[in-house]
DNA sequence: GTCTATAGGTGGATAGAC
DNA sequence: GTCTATCCACCTATAGAC
């Protein structure tokens, strides 16, 4: 391995963006290592030797996109404090997921679900996981502060704001129309304002 | 084409009854004619005499799970008057069918959308039409009898409840777990009540 | 790290006998 | 309406040369 030139991409990440883009439009079942090859100009076999199997190809896949969402989160935590402000960052976060047509990664794996792995399965959990606590704690501390309202445990609310905003994009994208989603995303995060 | 007697099942049922189900369960990319054939154990080449392509196979699917739909938002209208509970057993339909490990038929196509048929495409949006549709009359009959409250145009909050149960499923089948549907649902409703 | 070549299987779909 | 037989394209994956 030697130092690389800011221009280039290792391999492994360019088969990796190709491939995350390929599941998150067309599913896992959706997509070969020959698109993914296609694509990239190089051979199925050479794929094979980064990735020895689609469900090892389809971890990684799951286990980067869970790290830059987890960074997302904490720039969102280290730029706002407003608990209604990172919520609503939070969701526009989805919406530039939903522009090109993609569908959120562990949602579309989510449906999926049968067919994955057992570790693609854990990791998808996991991913869940993760932002139900996240929203689950940007939950109980606006309602502390007195800027959302909302009954019951935060981590129960956080399950509705995770569950509806990624149905938002599964039906959004059945119409081509970000702006359902964004239409959606407002109503639930005003239905939480304290005012 | 003869009188059947009731215990008969038409061969064509059969087919889109267990196709049905593997789309549930796997997404319309994760089961195969053969997987059909198989558990009907009959060949692939009959499947064909009935349904030419897995496109065709695909929309009747899609038609009949509307119509059925269609016909158990009416048997609701017909039991209940109350918008709540109209509301209450609306998402008690969505968790039957999330028991086996069922995703709602058009939100499993929706995660499928860009691999579908144009024609398939077009009857899953007006699947969600439909709900849409029939939310948004709920809810706004809900209002004006007091019974509900919410903001702004019915249609509009027909849409998060239809997003947010779409979603609600996805995620809840990741986890094998039927009570998060239910929680979310639960207070999705909850929200709504007037009192 | 990428290639050619290929294995071994399965995909959807068709022809023609019964 | 169902079968056998078959087509061809594509799938994931491997072996071995360069």
């Amino acid at each position: 391995m030697r130092a690389s030139a800011a221009s280039e991409i290792a391999t492994v990440d360019r088969i990796l963006d190709v491939a995350e883009r390929l599941v998150q439009t067309l599913g896992f079942n959706g997509f070969s290592y020959g698109d993914v090859a296609g694509e990239l100009r190089i051979t199925k076999a050479a794929l094979h030797y980064h990735f020895p199997t689609k469900g090892a190809l389809g971890s990684r896949l799951v286990a980067r996109y869970g790290e830059a969402f987890r960074g997302a989160l904490a720039e969102i935590d280290a730029a706002e404090s407003e608990a209604r402000r990172k919520l609503a960052r939070y969701a526009r976060l989805h919406a530039g997921v939903l522009r090109g047509n993609r569908m959120c990664l562990c949602g579309m794996l989510a449906a999926d679900q049968a067919t994955l792995p057992r570790e693609m399965r854990a990791r998808v959990r996991a991913f869940f996981d993760a932002n139900e606590a996240w929203l689950g704690g940007v939950l109980e501390h606006g309602r502390r502060a007195g800027e959302l309202r909302f009954d019951g445990a935060p981590r129960e609310q956080a399950r509705v704001l995770l569950s509806a905003l990624e149905g938002a994009m599964l039906v959004a994208r059945s119409y081509g129309d970000v702006a359902r989603f964004t239409s959606v995303a407002e109503r639930l995060l005003a239905a939480l304002a304290a005012d």
